[in-house]
DNA sequence: TTTGGTACTTAGTTTTACTATGTAGCAGTA
DNA sequence: TACTGCTACATAGTAAAACTAAGTACCAAA
């Protein structure tokens, strides 16, 4: 199963900031974890987008890393906004969610 | 509350749809009832440009009906397509809800 | 006759993710 | 050496969906 894409417009943030609040991690693995996670479609550009955004809207902190495995990678971490701004979102999300199953209920004939 | 509008890109054609599953409806009714269940700021407009999508889709059938409070309205209701895809958007919403709460346990430090 | 609630329409904009492609480092191997 | 494959990042252009903002029109009550 793989999730429409026009269902992850505003949640895909949210998740990115996820993983990273898990730990220092950067785009090529953060790609992988997530199509690992159900997320099979999506690709290294759109993560690299939205951690771009993410760094423009100050909500991380970036280091760059030499590894052995390829180039250089940049490791990105939650300052402090960037956590706030998580919180928000799984609030958001778990409102929208209780919104849902309650549409699910109500208007079944 | 109020849900943040992109979170809603691709989960609020489902919402219509599961709306008119519940019985014939037009937009201006849709609009308020969503008003009432957290979506405080989803305007007439936007339900209409998805109802004039879900029509051009072919996901519902129209039947125009006066009214004795104002101008005549638009009932629609949903024909086979509809239903399937209606199914189809709960099956995909699922999924994705799944991946939420396994997501939000799997990177929390 | 004017106000307010009901009801539908639409042109233009913004946001977000996708498509598609390019660049580059490094390891193993033929 | 040349080639392949995996690792890793970047970005220009496009598409989809919802929003903004404005308009039209019907009808009842004050």
């Amino acid at each position: 199963m793989k999730i429409s894409t026009e269902m992850l417009k505003g949640v895909l943030e949210g998740i990115v900031l996820q993983i990273i609040s898990g730990g220092e991690t950067y785009g090529y693995e953060i790609t992988k974890e997530l199509n690992q996670h159900g997320f099979e479609d999506l690709v290294e550009g759109t993560v690299y987008t939205i951690l771009m955004r993410l760094e423009k809207n100050k909500l991380v902190t970036v280091e760059k890393k030499k590894s052995s495995m390829g180039p250089a990678r940049k490791f990105y971490s939650l300052n402090a906004d960037g956590e706030a701004t998580l919180a928000t979102f799984w609030q958001n999300w778990e409102f929208l969610e209780k919104q849902m199953t309650q549409l699910k209920g109500d208007y079944h004939v």
